[in-house]
RNA sequence: GCCGAAGUGGCGGAAUGGCAGACGCGCCGGACUCAAAAUCCGGUCCCCGCAAGGGGGUGUGGGUUCGAGUCCCACCUUCGGUACCA
């Protein structure tokens, strides 16, 4: 009977630890110190959990259980990201209110997550669809609406370095002088604002879509058509923002590889503004001189076209324009000529979803406006075309094209043959790499025609080509060419130093019923007032109707609720409601304080608890919720509201977990196999075949055991023929796929404990990893040994091994002890759980092979093994005779001595290869080494007769003798 | 295309610049058993050899070093992210 068994086990620990709040961790303990380890908490899907969930949620779950048993206070929360758009389209398909959908999956997904045994405080819990919890959420929305950002605001940092850039209330926004509106010019500079973008409109659904929705202009369900058209939003101005979330990357402990994402997404770039006349009659020195002559225009003037670039060194090499096709310029330029084909091109562009003009377009199109611009610089005309390479979204919407040295703008030059004039001067080597073949004179057929190469030279170089009567930027270098221009430009009122930012202020609203609803009431010139703190929160309101608008125009679902929009005579209700973001944007923060009902958190606990000190979650989020969530933190920052410049102090990221390996050959029609070596996947599924330049020919994919593969050079091939090449690779576990493992099942057949261990031991937390059910077997036949190695497995009643004894522990014994202390509670501070695994299952190999195991070593044994498998080490700790939880017991200390030996192995090397072993005092001298390597007779040999040049001895380590001959 | 990560036995993986393959899976052999399962013991990178022993080996090609899986350069492959960002 007492054979290992797990399920008994684990119920009855949890149990124990449910009812005694085994893990329940007080605020303020001022004589621990705290750590606070935080998982990223999931979105209660319908399908349950998932085996990914519980990987970071072990190792979390490892680290806070060890710590804790290091002395640490340790805040280890969970809870549940529940708004979002499932739920949703599940009421509109059932009539089921979202509520109760969201509460069954978040019933679910918290029964498996406490199956495995994880040390939360559950007294912490939250859930971002309770009012009590999205008040707060309105809240801070409150505080950005009440934000504005002062970019030159100077102050310290708690690193003591200088900044510059601050979010500050907007009462203390200045309103410059002569402003008719003051009201209009707040909500102007809110960090909260509204502003008019375009949507996916799909008239057929009632329903604004995603981007990812749209396919071809056509919605992903029900191929109905899209149309693009503006919707006044709520925007958040994270752009701000934008230097100080790439600054203070310096002081968090992150993987290199999100700092570099992040970085990418926010995109800073230098550059100039430059404004380009539009030429409509010959006023262009008119209007050179005016310019001179007045401050540089904040706001673009109607006649001129305002570009951004990088490389304002190549203003000269401008020979066109080009707007993107929604640029409000356009309608004024075009000419009655070419009316009919702007038009039809910006009909066509209207029909396209960002992801089809950018990642399916591969050939450049456009249409020229008819219209004319002056280049600043020269003085020359240059054509203003329209083209949808080039984006609203982005800079001013308008580029100035240096076709001779941008990609993209000689990719359409060379297809609309327009002028491309050099102005760098590419490299000697550049020139020979990159000439058309058979060219005699490189340099000079690229000054006469750039266009005859094959690409542009993008590169930094010698300006050439590059003067006026009042700037000469010719033999200048790229840098001190950007720098005299914008300098000439300055002075002109022409254009002016820039920074941009590829990140776009973030479209904080949807046209959705299950989110939180907008704490902002509107006047009837539809401007915004916040709802005051007191009437927080403002609920949903009850519907049993989900579907989408039916008035043919996009409206939220919220517009329906008559009582609930008008607010009062004056007033009716912001409908929108905010994105699933917002509530993932600061949890960390209310864990701290979860059931404050005053303020979202107490300042003290605040300052007490953060920064959270490790963060685990999967790379999927490395961008978005990273970036979202330091963003509201700095501007709770700025307003005083919480004590830190980052939310997040050291990230994480575990590694995805694939399905099981699959080995997949392919048939022809004919039954026959086909070698993976010549199969291709073709766009849109299916696979074909194509041998030399023979047809293509559909074949099928077909799963095969592994016992029908073997090994063979690179890859593996089929056993009946060699020749066949199978693919053999893990893939991402999807439905479709059937490769789902479903963590309910693996803990039915083997415990949690296996589960967690077996997560644990795959490989390194952060890698990519795939599945094997042979793997959990492994780990739990490992469980089944250390459990035999303390527990009577003949006995009726579970009771200690009579090998268990009382008794001092021998020399060997106690090595193997202190070592595997000292490795395991390396491995675990370094978060190296596989390796840790290892070092418990060698000591389980040693002490197995005993008669006689010494109680003092098992209880060590048992402590170490408790992080991992809890609900085993506490049973085992039971059987060994304690009555506590071993949760708070200290963790099991060694003598640094008994990790030294006396003598030791060290290898002996001639020339670096290994020739033989010599057994040496650990304290010997490097004279004492080479002296018994000589009077080894293998080593003797080997350099017998041979001219010795050098010993290198590292003591303890190895020798090399370095001979010649 | 760009950014990032990774390439080590049949498989997952281990190795502060110092004995490559710890630990686990699988496989082979043995013990226990009437038999099987479970369990226990031994073996298992490749090649030559009965053995002792010898030789080769960490994606490819160079380099640094007494010594490279590890550091540097170039390339190849796979995975992840991103995508006309002016």
């Amino acid at each position: 009977m007492p054979a290992y068994h797990p399920q008994r086990i684990e119920t009855k620990w949890q149990q124990y630890w449910e009812s005694r709040q085994t893990f329940r961790v007080a605020d303020l303990v001022p004589d621990k110190p705290k750590l606070y380890i935080l998982d990223m908490f999931p979105y209660p899907s319908g399908a349950g959990l998932h085996v990914g969930h519980p990987e970071g949620y072990t190792a979390t779950d490892i680290l806070c259980r060890y710590k804790r048993m290091r002395g640490y206070n340790v805040l280890h929360p969970m809870g549940w990201d529940a708004f979002g758009l499932p739920a949703e389209q599940y009421a509109i398909q059932t009539g089921t209110h979202p509520r109760i959908t969201t509460q069954k999956n978040i019933d679910t997904f918290r029964r498996q997550i406490k199956a495995l045994g994880f040390s939360y405080d559950w007294s912490r819990e939250i859930d971002t669809t309770d009012p009590d919890y999205y008040k707060w959420t309105q809240w801070i929305f409150l505080q950005l609406f009440d934000t504005w950002y002062d970019p030159s605001f100077k102050w310290t940092d708690a690193e003591g370095r200088p900044r510059t850039g601050k979010g500050r209330p907007i009462a203390e926004l200045p309103i410059p002088e002569g402003c008719a509106d003051p009201d209009a010019y707040r909500d102007s500079k809110r960090l909260a604002y509204r502003a008019e973008v375009p949507v996916n409109w799909c008239p057929a659904l009632g329903t604004v879509l995603a981007n990812e929705e749209v396919i071809d202009g056509k919605s992903e369900r029900g191929n109905h058509p899209v149309v693009r058209m503006p919707l006044k939003q709520w925007m958040l101005r994270i752009t701000a923002y934008g230097d100080r979330l790439i600054e203070d990357l310096e002081l968090v402990d992150w993987p290199r590889a999100i700092k570099d994402m992040q970085r990418n997404w926010v995109g800073r770039s230098e550059g100039a503004e430059v404004d380009f006349k539009i030429k409509i009659e010959h006023d262009f020195d008119n209007w050179r001189q005016a310019r001179q002559a007045s401050p540089w225009p904040e706001e673009i003037p109607g006649d001129v076209i305002r570009v951004y670039t990088t490389r304002p060194d190549t203003l000269f090499g401008a020979t066109y324009m080009v707007l993107a096709p929604e640029h409000p310029l356009v309608d004024r330029i075009t000419t009655p000529e070419q009316r009919a084909a702007v038009d039809e091109y910006r009909r066509q562009a209207a029909g396209k979803s960002d992801l089809d003009r950018t990642d399916l377009a591969k050939t450049k199109t456009g249409v020229w406006t008819g219209g004319f611009a002056v280049n600043p610089a020269n003085g020359e005309p240059v054509p203003v075309w329209i083209a949808d390479y080039v984006l609203m979204g982005y800079g001013t919407g308008a580029i100035m094209a240096v076709p001779a040295h941008d990609e993209r703008d000689f990719e359409f030059a060379k297809t609309f043959g327009l002028p491309i004039r050099p102005v760098v001067s590419p490299t000697d080597s550049w020139l020979a790499a990159h000439a058309p073949e058979g060219t005699a004179d490189p340099r000079a057929s690229y000054d006469r025609d750039p266009g005859s190469f094959p690409e542009a030279f993008c590169e930094e170089g010698i300006a050439y080509n590059s003067r006026n009567p009042e700037l000469v930027l010719d033999g200048k270098s790229t840098p001190d060419a950007k720098a005299a221009m914008i300098k000439w430009l300055a002075a002109n009122r022409l254009g002016r130093k820039t920074v941009n930012y590829k990140l776009r202020d973030w479209l904080f609203s949807r046209q959705r019923y299950w989110g939180e609803p907008f704490p902002i009431l509107l006047d009837r010139e539809e401007r915004p007032r916040a709802v005051d703190v007191s009437e927080l929160p403002v609920r949903l309101p009850e519907m049993d109707d989900f579907k989408p608008s039916s008035s043919g125009k996009p409206e939220p679902p919220l517009a329906k609720a008559a009582d609930w929009v008008n607010y009062s005579d004056a007033y009716v209700r912001e409908t929108n409601t905010m994105p699933q973001w917002a509530g993932s944007c600061w949890y960390y923060l209310r864990y701290i304080d979860p059931k404050n009902s005053e303020h979202p958190w107490d300042p003290e606990k605040e300052r007490y608890w953060m920064p959270v000190d490790l963060y685990v979650g999967g790379a999927e989020h490395a961008v978005l919720h990273l970036l979202y969530s330091r963003f509201w933190h700095k501007v709770l920052f700025d307003r005083g509201l919480v004590s830190t410049a980052e939310p997040f102090q050291r990230l994480v990221n575990q590694g995805m977990i694939l399905g099981e390996t699959e080995y997949t050959a392919y048939q022809d029609e004919q039954g026959r196999w086909v070698s993976a070596a010549i199969v291709q996947e073709r766009e849109g599924g299916g696979f074909v075949s194509r041998e030399g330049r023979g047809e293509a020919r559909p074949v099928s994919p077909v799963k095969l055991p592994e016992d029908r593969v073997v090994k063979k050079g690179e890859g593996f091939v089929l056993v009946e023929d060699e020749a066949i090449r199978v693919d053999a690779r893990a893939h991402k576990m999807s439905k479709s796929r059937g490769n789902v493992i479903n963590p309910d099942e693996v803990i039915a057949d083997y415990g949690a404990d296996s589960l967690r261990l077996y997560e644990m031991f795959m490989g390194p937390l952060e890698a990519t990893k795939p599945w094997s059910m042979k793997g959990v077997e492994g780990v739990y036949r490992f469980l089944g040994r250390a459990w035999r190695m303390i527990v009577d497995d003949r006995a009726d009643e579970v009771t200690l091994s009579p090998q268990v004894q009382d008794v001092p522990l021998d020399a060997d014994a106690a090595k193997v002890v202190a070592r595997t202390i000292a490795g395991v509670t390396d491995d675990l501070e370094g978060m190296r759980f596989n390796t840790a695994i290892s070092k418990l299952m060698e000591f389980v190999n040693v002490f197995t092979g005993r008669d006689v195991r010494p109680k003092a070593a098992m209880e060590a044994f048992t402590l170490l093994l408790s992080p991992m498998a809890p609900h085993l080490a506490e049973e085992l700790w039971q059987v060994l005779g304690h009555d506590e939880t071993l949760a708070y017991e200290p963790w099991p200390s060694y003598d640094p001595a008994l990790l030294v030996d006396a003598e030791v192995e060290i290898p002996v090397q001639v020339n670096g290869k290994l020739k033989g072993r010599i057994l040496v005092p650990a304290e010997a001298t490097e004279a004492e080494v080479e002296a018994i390597a000589r009077a080894d007779e293998k080593i003797a040999a080997a350099i017998e007769g041979k001219e010795v040049r050098k010993v290198i001895v590292r003591p303890g380590k190895l020798i090399n003798f370095v001979v010649a001959g």
